[in-house]
DNA sequence: GGCCAAATGAAATCGAATTTCACTTTCAAT
DNA sequence: ATTGAAAGTGAAATTCGATTTCATTTGGCC
């Protein structure tokens, strides 16, 4: 860790040997806030520009990528080797992965035809997960909530 | 229109009328900024909220819907009949379309899998489009600006 | 015409993201 | 070990699109 930041030109600090940890023991998809929260349990000095800078630095390095729902909310998390999207639920906020190779493939040709480069894929699944439509069966009858 | 805003309890004004209006006849993915500059180049007593409100209304009215691409602006466009997903420019931030029914039954299966009441399904490919591609060969060779 | 709920526009507010700035710390070269 | 330039930090300020507030106006119905 202390190597690849070197390698790149940063400076480990003791702020961010524990954002880092921090961010790697976390669940998957934490926001900024989120992670604050997290690491001022243990360092209640460390600031949250210090914990916004460290996001964007694991980003930079390659080890994160941003996760952005349109929910205001930026979430960040692990890249990870094989590429998921997300089933995402409008109600809890919940995201759940999926695999995606065969939707990549099919993707991939697309960018070809337009001759695009291409630096992200994206697929997202937005609705209500099973538990907030049992949930909603016992109160509303609607759904979503307005 | 005026029928179908009555039938969902709204009424017609002038304003409508001309927002209405500019956004049907505006190209896809307009923003509530861009749509304000076109609607008072008509009416230049039109406020911004007021074209805020009239583009929430059409989403409402089940005629266009929400795009976020995760830079900081919502874009509207109309809702269409065969599904699509998005090429998007991170730096010239152009919108391609791109048809997408073969990812469609390939997303359907998943949702059924969680058991996900799907509200929306979102595909998009990030990236460089040909144009800038080749406007970056002449200036610097990194790509993105930062 | 008159009512009144809905609509409007300007300004205020919200909130996450980002920047500023004075101060502190890292680390590579002594 | 010392040290100084560059990088990092934390609190506060700022940004900026989205959203709300509120006093006033207006549309649709009797
Ligand atoms: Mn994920
Ligand atoms: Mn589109
Ligand atoms: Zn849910
Ligand atoms: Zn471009």
């Amino acid at each position: 860790m202390r190597e690849l930041l070197r390698t790149k030109g940063y400076k480990m600090t003791p702020q961010r040997e524990l954002i880092f940890r921090a961010f790697l023991e976390a669940g998957e998809h934490v926001s900024v806030e989120d992670l604050y929260q997290r690491v001022r349990e243990i360092d209640s000095s460390i600031g949250y520009s210090t914990v916004w800078r460290s996001l964007k630095l694991i980003c930079t390095v390659g080890l994160a990528k941003e996760v952005n729902l349109g929910d205001g909310v930026t979430r960040y998390e692990r890249i990870t080797l094989q590429p998921h999207g997300h089933l995402y639920c409008l109600q809890c906020k919940t995201l759940t992965e999926f695999e995606m190779a065969n939707i990549v493939s099919l993707l991939e040709p697309i960018a070809r035809t337009y001759r695009f480069q291409v630096e992200g894929l994206k697929c997202e699944i937005h609705g209500l997960c099973e538990e907030c439509r049992k949930r909603n069966q016992n109160t509303d009858s609607t759904g979503l909530t307005h």
